[in-house]
DNA sequence: CTGTTAGCGCTTTCAC
DNA sequence: GTGAAAGCGCTAACAG
């Protein structure tokens, strides 16, 4: 390094001094230090990790950016993350596999010392994500789960949230509920699903299976389906949506149709999009904590670091809450 | 490497193989490739970045991930720089100023080869940037330009989108029009002021500074202001706020005190926020391209890189849209 | 307290 | 076609 030959002194002294290391002369330390700040020196990241075959880095994958839910999540891992010492690299694949896969790549090739994960809609094959388990390198994945990979995850009780959601919607008078499901290849559908059937059976509500679609959480598909719904011989007089913007996009097919929410249609959602309490009328949702999210899979995943390894990874579900806004005001006949 | 002692050959052939060279025995080769996807080889990018004194790495330093616009204009950068071939670190400092510099210090640190920024609000001091410049790495600055670096920049016309949306109120017959002003340190605030002003004076409405109130950003002031205003002896009959985050919470207060909008008071935000077209009423806002943003910050950036500087550092001026909706439908007295 | 040496994994001359 | 050697900037023993 230029600093030790400016100051004709071997560069380990440099590296300690500028380490902080014990045991060096104060006046050699504040000479090195005082040439450090006059070049701008900045220590270079890559040749310390290639030494140290550590990189501080922790690489998160998430299936996109431009939504309420990841950036949130992402805004508390962030932080946890560079409490611990840790930058982050973040990897979005806008729902695509083969990026998901690229991504992991890259991930790869920049040595990150762990990865957090939430997997594109699309991704069926985990091969990508399995090649760090095999290297070593610490996995958590939240929100999405990887069922056949035994790593950590923090998720969100989608079950219970469901259930509430459709309970609600039966106490306030409501009996003929549709729900929109999301691919049966999420776990996230599934247990929704199952929440919405649950709460149903308890309150002995014959399943209509007409009543339940499922789709690719595109929104143009939303709008075929609701008016689909709606054009039913006995149309539904409730919707549990999968998330807010199939919520929302319902609510703006009802507008253009003259069907009045929630007289002639209650609708609730799931995720708490920003827009949804400011809406007309307010939309019901289920909201997930999304701090707590990033917060324990950064904690799941410094477990492994710093070498804490249980034999069975431990798990976290977190509870969703029930908010209740207009969309789903009680129902008078 | 393990791939060369494994083969019993040099690894200068290996290298060479991998970065699929010419002059290389098809047999050997072969053979290294073969062990190379048997072993999930992946090269470690590290090691290359620090021989060959280029990362390959783009970062990105903005000031928040929870909004609508950054992750917009992310997306798009992401995706022209991965085409043409860099990788993305991306870097939130969460308005905080030293959070940036402390972002800017571990960009540097990876030594990234080019940097793409939108500093945060309270960022005066331009030294933590001015670093990469000195060390001859590309900068380009977007939406919030510092200026007094000599980078290129690419800026949205704030001026004449205020002048559009301001104007847009005056035909529509609103009168005191009152402004919610960003800190104007921000060219962005200060650019929309004038645009507002000019409105204005080109339609001769005599400015009241009464109803011209810069504020921080934060939606508690807003809240403050806006009732401070509706307060006022001659309340304003519209509001131009300075983004829609602050459009919407002002229609909040306006919806808890019972003034409707837009009949007693018109309001127009910037930005186009997912939520703005939801809302009751709907708020009518100026949008930003932000995808040809991101477009362009990376060509400016790839311009630098590829040695095509010009003397004078291109900056791109990017049109905005007046979006007209029903919180400024036409006034009836 | 400080210098020397080797090595992290890869590229790049320069030889053979 | 292939190998040997040096170097990117830093850390980590091991000597003094």
């Amino acid at each position: 390094m230029d600093i030790a030959r400016q100051l004709g002194i071997s560069k380990s002294t440099v590296s300690r001094a500028l380490r902080g290391q014990t045991d060096i002369h104060p006046g050699t330390r504040q000479a090195i230090l005082d040439v450090a700040h006059e070049l701008d020196y900045q220590p270079n990241q890559l040749a310390y990790s290639l030494a140290k075959s550590k990189t501080n880095t922790i690489g998160v994958l998430i299936p996109e950016l431009v939504s309420s839910f990841f950036p949130k999540v992402l805004v508390s891992i962030q932080q946890s993350l560079r409490q611990a010492g840790y930058n982050v690299l973040i990897c979005q694949s806008d729902e695509s596999y083969e990026t998901e896969v690229d991504n992991a790549r890259i991930l790869l090739a920049n040595r990150v010392d762990g990865l957090i994960v939430s997997h594109t809609k699309e991704t069926r094959n985990f091969e990508h994500l399995k090649i760090f388990q095999r290297k070593g390198i610490p996995v958590v994945f939240f929100n999405r789960v990887c069922e056949d990979m035994v790593v950590p995850n923090v998720t969100v009780d989608d079950y219970r949230g469901a259930f509430e959601a459709v309970e609600h919607l039966i106490q306030n008078g409501y009996q003929r509920i549709a729900h929109l499901s999301g691919p049966d290849t999420l776990p996230n559908s599934r247990n929704r699903l199952n929440g919405y059937r649950h709460a149903l059976r308890q309150y002995n509500i014959p399943l209509d299976p007409d009543l339940i679609i499922s789709y690719d959480l595109t929104l143009t598909k939303v709008n075929i389906y609701i008016n689909h719904l709606l054009n039913l011989p006995q149309p539904p007089d409730a919707l549990f949506a999968m998330n807010d913007p199939t919520a929302i996009e319902a609510l703006k097919v009802c507008r253009s149709r003259g069907v009045r929410v929630p007289h002639d249609l209650a609708i609730v959602g799931f995720s708490n999009d920003p827009a949804s309490p400011l809406i007309e009328p307010s939309l019901t949702t289920v909201a997930q904590p999304t701090s707590d999210i990033g917060y324990h899979a950064v904690r799941l995943l410094l477990n492994q670091l710093t070498g804490q390894v249980e034999s069975i990874p431990e798990s976290v579900i977190l509870p969703a809450e029930l908010l209740i806004r207009s969309s789903t005001a009680k129902r008078f006949n």
